[in-house]
DNA sequence: GAGACGTGGAG
DNA sequence: TCTCCAAGTCT
């Protein structure tokens, strides 16, 4: 079937577009790059693309020069230690996408030679690797003809075509309309180009619409208001939780850290003792579920806000000996504090017990 | 389809 | 202060 010429128009605006405008990221092989010869590295363009779901890429920048530093290559990765790249992951969140990366990594290095696969649906088969991930790696990394579709495409699109229906509803139709407007050649440029796109003049408010590429077909623009693309459902009220966090402080300054289950909220993170969060307003913020014996001694609270709920921590402190300490856990060295796969919202913890904590960590 | 799953930055 | 949200995936 032939591809109506329009399509094909849009797709030679967005990749002259993108060959002036592109954005030079530390994974990527910009055009000029790619005119010098480089090839795309699978293992970067894979763990560049499982760091940015729902994460900015300011954030990303620092968390991917130490892993391709720390395991420049996929069977570096799938040898490392689970605790190591949890460490390495912390304060990035969605901690399951580091979870997975090392099982995908396993399977990449110990079922499949150390060498990814080169098409969707086998990459779609890996760990934490979803319908976006997979076109995305299957476009940029080996030139596949994929529709690649994430949130900043969907911007895109929704305005272009002017879409009513509601995300996440419109997503087959916005997919398809991707594949049709999707170049034979370069459809990894393509990709990365739409998503830049997105991302500096289709953005979420004030669209740079006097810049885009696009602006001469763009549907709402001169219709609507683009901001109010695209359509999505209404979000839920965030519900609250309370608890209460417990850190306790050695004679030599020393921390008392649990780790967390495998699954779920923070799974397989470390923690400070505390009580269950539970899903109403009255959660225990009081000692009842401090670790153990001490002269616990409350300082205050922390507020964290999940994306499903918000979590009101009481705070305790007590200097604790070591004997006093029973079941599982451990006594961290402040020193060591720092390097430990401590999530932001223990982070907040036990500064707001130890105001110093981390200063201390980095100086010694 | 809907809910679980983190965090920090921007307006 | 507060709302939105950033290259989604899994159950």
């Amino acid at each position: 079937m032939t591809k109506p010429h329009r399509t094909t128009a849009l797709a030679d605006l967005l990749l002259a577009w993108y060959d002036r405008h592109h954005r030079d990221l530390p994974w990527r092989v910009s055009p000029p790059m790619a005119a010098r010869g480089e090839t795309p590295d699978p293992y970067r363009v894979w763990l560049s693309e499982v760091m940015l779901q729902q994460t900015t890429v300011q954030a990303v920048k620092s968390y991917f020069a130490l892993f391709t530093s720390r395991w420049p290559t996929v069977t570096d990765l799938a040898r490392a230690d689970n605790e190591d790249v949890m460490k390495s992951w912390a304060g990035l969140g969605y901690y399951a996408r580091a979870r997975n990366l090392k099982k995908c990594a396993e399977a990449v290095a110990f079922g499949h030679g150390g060498v990814f696969p080169d098409t969707e649906e086998g990459l779609k088969a890996l760990p934490g690797i979803g319908d976006y991930t997979a076109a995305a790696i299957a476009a940029i990394a080996f030139n596949r003809h994929s529709a690649v579709l994430d949130g900043n495409v969907e911007r895109v699109i929704s305005r272009l075509h002017a879409i009513e229906t509601p995300l996440p509803a419109a997503k087959p139709e916005m997919r398809a309309l991707v594949a049709a407007m999707t170049p034979q050649d370069r459809p990894g440029d393509f990709a990365q180009g739409m998503m830049d796109l997105g991302a500096t003049i289709c953005t979420p408010r004030r669209p740079a619409c006097a810049l885009c590429p696009f602006n001469a077909q763009c549907r709402v623009l001169g219709q609507d208001d683009p901001e109010l693309y695209p359509r999505k459902a209404a979000k839920k009220e965030k519900p609250v939780r309370l608890g209460a966090a417990f850190v306790a402080e050695d004679e030599t300054g020393a921390i008392f850290l649990r780790k967390r289950v495998e699954s779920g909220l923070l799974g397989g993170m470390t923690e400070v003792p505390g009580s269950q969060w539970t899903a109403r307003i009255d959660g225990d913020t009081g000692t009842g579920a401090a670790p153990f014996a001490a002269a616990w001694q409350a300082c205050g609270t922390v507020v964290h806000v999940f994306t499903h709920f918000e979590l009101r921590l009481t705070v305790y402190r007590s200097k604790a000996s070591r004997d006093a300490a029973a079941g599982e856990g451990w006594w961290q060295p402040r020193e060591t504090l720092d390097g430990e796969a401590l999530p932001t919202v223990m982070k907040k913890a036990i500064k707001q017990a130890i105001p110093d904590a981390f200063e201390t960590a980095r100086k010694a």
